[in-house]
DNA sequence: GCGCGGCCGTGAATCGTTTCACACCTCGTA
DNA sequence: TACGAGGTGTGAAACGATTCACGGCCGCGC
């Protein structure tokens, strides 16, 4: 007799049933079995409050139903966001989904790839920092913002047109001297064509522009001193500027204003991602907005959708302006 | 001859070395093994690249090192942030998260449940909304500021505590007239204490108070037109308002603002959470810090350390205040 | 009435681990 | 020298699902 305090098995409901093992497997896999059959098993599985062993079955079918989602970080609201978002599109569609934190440690991530590996994750979607991955072919992965190789598909919003779109408003609110600004670690990754793209923008439309660009996080003093010497008695040298993130837009702001400068008045700025503060539902600043759902629901597809062939693609999703006067609800 | 695609198995890394299966697990498991096995077996692993099978393991154990975690969303940063802290508690205890997002959503909540039990994750860390879950006995769970039931531990900040710390920081900054005002669905959950403290503390101090109770999201206006009921000639008539989260507060203040009303001029208002704007760095209000990364810790060890045995506890650690002005950084 | 094909339920084999009873070897002791 | 205890590697059995070759049964057609 199995003791009452294990969890009833297959075997458990076949004898209750009085059928055979295979016919059991055909109920639960939805397999077309004889109409009496099916109510014999259906009712056994409901009396004895059977659940199908994952791990039993994983190990035949080389089947997981899960997916690995490896992040940053959770603090970053666009991650977060992003990470909700893939959760949704892959609870729907049947699949669990495995967090990964890697804090933007390189070797985290690499250490993150190896437990995927191990853990036999039908797949993995990634935001990664490190340049070079080893990313391994014998498991799909679809990357956000960055490229790993050529032959791992990549979704991202467009961001090339994103720094376009950033580059027409500056111009388009009279601005006369652009400045962009972009902070972050060096990545091969598709946020770098938001510099390529407000440049070709500039030089198409004949605009004054500068660049500054830091390859750390954290290391806001150069930009801050960069502001400082560019701020000839008090009047800011330029009039519009493109930061790469949301979040250095603000603090660019904070910066200037904190300087006495007039924000929006003497200078106008603009961010990237399109996060509204959760407690007001306000932007902290004009921005670049990403289609987030849409981002998530395009991983997804990529991933899961085997029919389709993907190599190498790249795949850029329509990006739009917010005000920042505007409040999200 | 075994296909090169597949993955190596521990028969392969035997064979390879030389040795029996039974000596491949105990190298693998890190029972002690002659110096001569132990080094083969560890040159057989790294020349056939093994990995060992999570799912194999997974039905001999049945263990899994996982942990499902049930959050309601990642869109609010307070469990974005409490779910970025779980995930790197358990990874650091070499555990995996299982991540399932519930979107308020009582009949959600009920099917992670039943999914967690058939998935078999060694635990459960639950942040839900359904006043009656059926939380399984046979899975070990800990909740986060809700009482499932008395025999399921909780883990949560010091509600109470912190609703009496609104009172006294209200009264001490001069406030004669205090407002609380609470919003969100009705829960047997830890967070209502924060208004049971307030107002303990209130009446032990003899202050005037008021309440305004919603059980329910989204369902502001009934907020607003109390305020605008109280707002004779537009002064308004509470000079000293506790709102039981951040982004109500947030939302009050704004309001009031929209009015004309000066803050903290002549209102104070207090919020609860302690979760600071990510771009800007700054609190959208004076609020009642709940300490997250221990919370996230003390789940993960009431959850993992079974030695320990716990029934129905509940932990209250620890709470703070900050004031508005204040910035994180 | 007989034979054959199709349908459908059966259960043994299998997936890759862990575990455990067992056999072997060595060393110490009588 | 002989015997037993202790240490150590071995490999078969088991975990709980899926799969597939097999065989029983039914009905149709000649």
């Amino acid at each position: 007799m199995r003791r009452t305090d294990a969890p009833p098995t297959m075997k458990d409901v076949a004898r209750e049933a009085g059928v055979s093992l295979g016919t059991v497997s055909k109920v639960i896999n939805g397999i077309p079995v004889g109409e009496s059959y099916r109510c014999r098993v259906e009712q056994a599985i409901q009396d004895l409050g059977y659940h199908v062993n994952t791990y039993a079955r994983g190990l035949k079918t080389n089947k997981t139903n899960c997916v690995a989602l490896v992040m940053p970080s959770l603090r970053h609201p666009f991650f977060a966001h992003l990470t909700d978002e893939l959760t949704a599109c892959l609870m729907r569609r049947g699949y669990r989904s495995l967090l990964m934190i890697t804090d933007f440690d390189p070797e985290a991530e690499q250490k993150c790839f190896d437990m995927v590996r191990q853990n036999k994750a039908d797949g993995v979607i990634a935001l990664t920092y490190s340049p070079d991955l080893e990313a391994d072919d014998s498991l799909p992965i679809v990357t956000i913002d960055r490229h790993l190789n050529y032959s791992v598909p990549c979704v991202s919003s467009d961001n090339y047109a994103g720094g376009e779109l950033a580059a027409e408003k500056l111009l388009s609110l009279g601005c006369k001297k652009l400045l962009f600004v972009r902070i972050g670690p060096e990545i091969r990754g598709e946020a770098d064509r938001r510099g390529e793209g407000f440049e070709h923008k500039c030089r198409a439309l004949g605009a004054d522009y500068t660049r500054l660009i830091l390859r750390d996080w954290e290391t806001e003093a150069p930009i801050y001193r960069f502001l400082d010497q560019h701020l000839q008695g008090g009047v800011p040298e330029f009039d519009g500027i493109f930061c790469n993130t949301d979040d250095l837009a603000a603090r660019v702001i904070a910066f200037l204003r904190a300087r006495g400068v007039d924000i929006p008045g003497q200078v106008q700025v603009i961010g990237y991602d399109g996060i509204a503060d959760y407690a007001t539902g306000r932007y902290a600043c004009s921005t670049i907005e990403q289609p987030i759902a849409q981002m998530a629901e395009t991983a997804v597809e990529i991933l899961l959708d085997a029919d389709r062939v993907f190599s190498g693609e790249r795949c850029a999703l329509p990006i739009r302006y917010i005000p920042a006067e505007t409040t999200r609800d």
